[in-house]
DNA sequence: AAGTACGTAAAGTTTTTTCTGAACGCTGAA
DNA sequence: TTCAGCGTTCAGAAAAAACTTTACGTACTT
């Protein structure tokens, strides 16, 4: 029965996709733009826009937003195509790089950001500690706070060299692609 | 001035709350969570869902709701205070730990859901490709997916280890906690 | 046993996000 | 130049999430 192997194959790809899918809202993604990648991972052929949305049964502005999210993280790339007016589409089968490229892009912002606004903050309470006169229960409060921010601060650092290893790959060697690797 | 003093306090403080909060979406924690977060690690006392509110000028409820997120990710810990009947919470200031008790309980988990989805479309197709006298596009397609879910079984196995270096803290020796420590 | 204080569940409201359909601008073809 | 096909922007609709109010169950107090 060639239609009883098709569902079989089918529903073993629907499978994954959708577990997938469930689970990409750890890479900020939405439940339907995993779909997308998804769908897009067993397809041996590039895919257009409408391609996609006959597939999802969804709009063509969807299928445009979604695959700029995931072009956004490294998820899937734009192909050439000649003779063709149509963009076409297809994923980054390195899931490595994919996993990396989340954590730089995302990972690396906020950890930026945090830095920033720790630093600063702590350079004013410095101040704040050194030049003025303080009530004593000001002065706790102040200390509490450098502490708080230099223990924030230490732990951002810490993050800042552990994405410096994934994007430099050193990652790779204490933690090797495949186990039993020499 | 005292009042002056404390205001470049609390705008310092404010600055650092605000910043985390807005990152932790990273954690899928939301804003609001976060913010009660960033007040309860200024604290030096545990907080109670009733200060939580007045803090953050929001429900009780939502404190509730917001303080359990948190304790699900061990970024807040419940207090035993003698003498009340309420609850005291107050923050879990080791970030190292909160950052790998997130990939613990959420990466983890969606790291096996995968890994078994994968399986199992793995396994089947594995049968389908092998007792089935398959149509020659049919069985080109099975191929494919099956390289693929290699492919992403490859990967998710090599995440699983990551994690397990986080869990058992060996990430720290290759990436240490201090830059300068011996 | 009755009353009170507490945390949380449930239902409803508001806000935010996601998705769609129409309209627009651009590019290549006629 | 005009037209058709494409991707995207924008405004609005639908869906989901966050938040609040009400109500409930439990445990301590009297």
């Amino acid at each position: 029965m060639d239609t009883n192997q098709e569902k079989i194959l089918e529903k073993a790809q629907e499978r994954v996709i959708e577990t997938l899918a469930r689970n990409m809202d750890l890479y900020g993604i939405t439940m339907s733009t995993g779909l997308l990648y998804g769908t897009l991972l067993f397809q041996d052929k590039s895919m257009t826009l409408d391609e996609m949305g006959e597939a999802l049964g969804m709009s063509k502005t969807s299928m445009s937003t979604g695959v700029r999210t995931l072009m956004d993280l490294n998820m899937v790339e734009k192909i050439w195509k000649k003779g063709t007016r149509k963009d076409h589409y297809e994923v980054n089968l390195d899931w490595y790089q994919n996993f990396i490229d989340l954590f730089s892009v995302k990972w690396r912002h906020a950890c930026e950001h945090n830095v920033h606004a720790l630093k600063k903050s702590l350079q004013e309470l410095r101040t704040l500690q050194q030049t003025e006169e303080l009530t004593e229960e000001i002065s706790e409060r102040v200390d509490l706070s450098i502490k708080r921010i230099e223990n924030g601060l230490e732990y951002y650092l810490w993050l800042s060299r552990l994405i410096d290893s994934f994007e430099s790959h050193d990652i790779f060697q204490f933690v090797p692609k495949k186990e039993n690797e020499s």
